[in-house]
DNA sequence: ATTTATTTTTAGTCTAATCTAAAAAAATAA
DNA sequence: TTATTTTTTTAGATTAGACTAAAAATAAAT
């Protein structure tokens, strides 16, 4: 069994290595959970003793097939608990992540199957990525930022980068929330703005917008 | 805010307090817990700090107002949990307990509210423990074991005070199991058995039945 | 190729929550 | 009442997981 802290390394150094593929620092790991380097070192060698990274002293970390298996159970129950939070309980897509954190290191197998039976077998949580499978597996994420789309592309929202209230009451005011269906009709490459097709009308989007609305294509 | 350590302490004081009513010894609260005295003495000492218990040297501890709420809510969170648990995910009422002891420490009114909601504000927990409310008031249970029933008395089953396979195949063979409702027809005192009325059947019941299975009052 | 800056590690400290062993207080029995 | 037993507390140790400050290794810059 690994503890909360183990299990938050795990997660941390599974997330820094889909970005980079090389081993990951130290000060890497330290950054994204807020913490000294110094702890991170000691934490890094405990796990190596666990089996779940290979460390080498300078050279950083990198997680073992047990290692990703374990941090993708993690994540697999915390995006299984973000969709319960969301489609049962009705929260909002951006309030979840707290409570997720919370839920995602309850001990019990049985517990994430039923769950996830409960749900539906969701293929992604409510800002579009996907849940591995009960093994570990998963699917690399297909969800893009907008501007990244070419005319023709078509998909809907599942996410923002960033989700503070104002930005989101400007996004309404375009009928843009998650879920809405879009399609690319133009894009202009030197400011990356676009115009879109939504629910038959055309948009025009900013690159404020363009660079913050996560799609997933349909 | 209290560590999961802090509020299994208050939630276990919180249950010796409804059987004795006198201050809770530093033994009790130990066995309880599973834990040594002194590590108990440790404890409430800081939990006295922080004016959710009093404790007098030698004399043992009670709650204060403050810690009857707090663990009031710790067990509001482990019955909608359970409650959860067996409606929702098709759990057997005896194999939820120590998931729901995991549960009951996640931090979010917000969660627990729509939690509430969610399952329709359940009264009672599979096990027919009344659910606290918001504010940590608590129904006094009406459970009573069997034998402690009056001929004339109806009500239903709602637990057991063991829950081996066992016994619970041994039950359903005189088609009592969680739910039922029965009739106290026949009461033996010397020998504690009973007949009961059970779908219009007249069943009869050993001590160790009534001894073992706790009814909730009609 | 040195020097300077950055990254990482080591060494030692701290807190929460447990423990063991011994001392002290309270309860019980002779 | 005194002795014995039980309960409770104190004192000191341990472990996980964090920290700070200083040392060591690596990388970058002159």
């Amino acid at each position: 069994m690994f503890s909360k802290a183990e299990e938050n390394y795990l997660k941390a150094i599974f997330h820094l290595e889909q970005q980079s593929k090389k081993a990951i620092s130290t000060n890497a790991i330290a950054e994204k959970l807020d913490m000294k380097p110094s702890s991170v070192t000691d934490m890094v060698k405990r796990l190596s003793g666990k089996d779940v990274l290979t460390y080498i002293k300078y050279k950083g970390t990198s997680l073992t097939e047990k290692g990703r298996v374990v941090a993708a159970g993690v994540i697999r129950k915390h995006r299984l608990w973000e969709v319960f939070l969301v489609d049962k309980l009705n929260f909002q897509w951006d309030e979840v992540h707290d409570i997720a954190e919370q839920l995602e290191h309850i001990q019990s197998d049985e517990l994430v199957e039923r769950l996830d039976a409960f749900l539906g077998f969701p293929e992604v949580d409510p800002h579009g990525d996907p849940i591995p499978d009960a093994s570990g597996n998963i699917k690399r994420t297909e969800k893009k930022l907008l501007f990244e789309l070419m005319p023709g592309d078509k998909g809907f929202c599942v996410g923002l980068t960033i989700s503070d209230n104002a930005f989101l009451n400007y996004l309404d005011k375009k009928n843009i929330s998650i879920g809405t269906a879009i399609e690319v009709i133009e894009k202009e490459d030197f400011d990356r703005s676009m115009i879109l097709k939504i629910q038959d009308q055309s948009v025009f989007v900013s690159q404020k917008i363009t660079e913050t609305v996560y799609i997933q294509l349909a």
